[in-house]
DNA sequence: ACCAAATACTTCATCTATGAAATATTTCTG
DNA sequence: CAGAAATATTTCATAGATGAAGTATTTGGT
């Protein structure tokens, strides 16, 4: 039997039983809205890990990987993927080692320096990488469909603003 | 040596040096604002990391779980630690045990269902979530302390109409 | 040209999280 | 009241992620 209890405690639980959304009435709005966020994040990336799952049998990291090297057919290193996945080099290393394992990507030799190479997709990952992104899109235009085109362009614009900040900060 | 390959990856690259967000022009408003709220939730996730390591040696999940024991005197069980923090029963079990080991928390008998128990914070575990309780919500406020009063508002409100839309959907 | 520092990558132990299956107990239904 | 279904929890294999330390190569300063 599957184990729902992640997945649906949303669809059980009102707004007014979930404690994390019934805050100390003197809470600050920030701690609000980084709950919100967190939830909102939670429960998008749920949807779509499930989606790729049911549809792909894949994982939503490795979609996002498979998306970076797709934009870069030139290919990346596991560097720039360490940094643009905002993950560590460790974490790489393995997602790498399996997708390679999978046939979807392959690793090339960089003649220039012999500590690293390019990590490419193959024929048989841009093929997959295709077929998901569509989807992949749709499902993610489909979560924001409650939103007016004005609102989604304000959150957006405020995540924007949040993310620069919290990006140019170089303090802990 | 610390690995900073994904701690200090948005500090080393400027907006127009990373892909992910530089997004294809034609490509949707939702995309764009899914991975804005990726990259504002791992940013801010791994501060809030950070900080709680640096600070107390202990982590994000931790301390999500204590906060919720600590609205709750009378104790949670397992099925609702679950569902509150929205993570599967097996995540749980796991971060109970870690956290009955370092005498943070106890698991208490029901009395009147013997499959399942309460579990509660303990005096040492009450002391050292109050003491990081403060912090927690000094970094969060921090963190969001470049927008201004009504910005956050507004976001706080975009987040909660989405939130509430996701949590209402039954579908996939 | 040398050697120290920086860089690219891997490895390892550990933690977090999932999905699926197993166990034990309770509840519901006929 | 018996048996089936539902519920509460654990266990297990596996994936994903971290932080720290290790290896190999390149860079840069003197």
């Amino acid at each position: 039997m599957i184990d729902s209890s992640a997945s649906s405690a949303i669809f059980q639980t009102g707004d007014t039983d979930n404690p994390i959304q019934r805050l100390p009435s003197g809470s600050h709005a920030a701690l609000r809205t980084w709950l919100r966020l967190l939830i909102c994040h939670r429960l998008m990336e749920g949807r779509l890990r499930n989606q790729l799952r049911a549809g792909f049998e894949t994982t939503l990291p490795r979609f996002d990987l498979m998306a970076q090297l797709d934009r870069h057919p030139e290919g990346l290193k596991m560097r720039d993927l360490s940094r643009l996945l905002m993950v560590t080099g460790g974490n790489i290393t393995g997602l790498t080692d399996r997708l390679v394992e999978e046939g979807l990507i392959e690793r090339r030799d960089d003649p220039t320096d012999r500590r690293a190479y390019y990590v490419c997709l193959t024929a048989k990952g841009k093929d997959l990488f295709e077929r998901m992104a569509g989807h992949h899109e749709e499902w993610v235009i489909s979560m924001f469909d409650c939103m007016e085109e004005a609102e989604l362009a304000q959150l957006s614009e405020l995540l924007g603003k949040l993310k620069r900040r919290l990006a140019d900060r170089i303090d802990s």
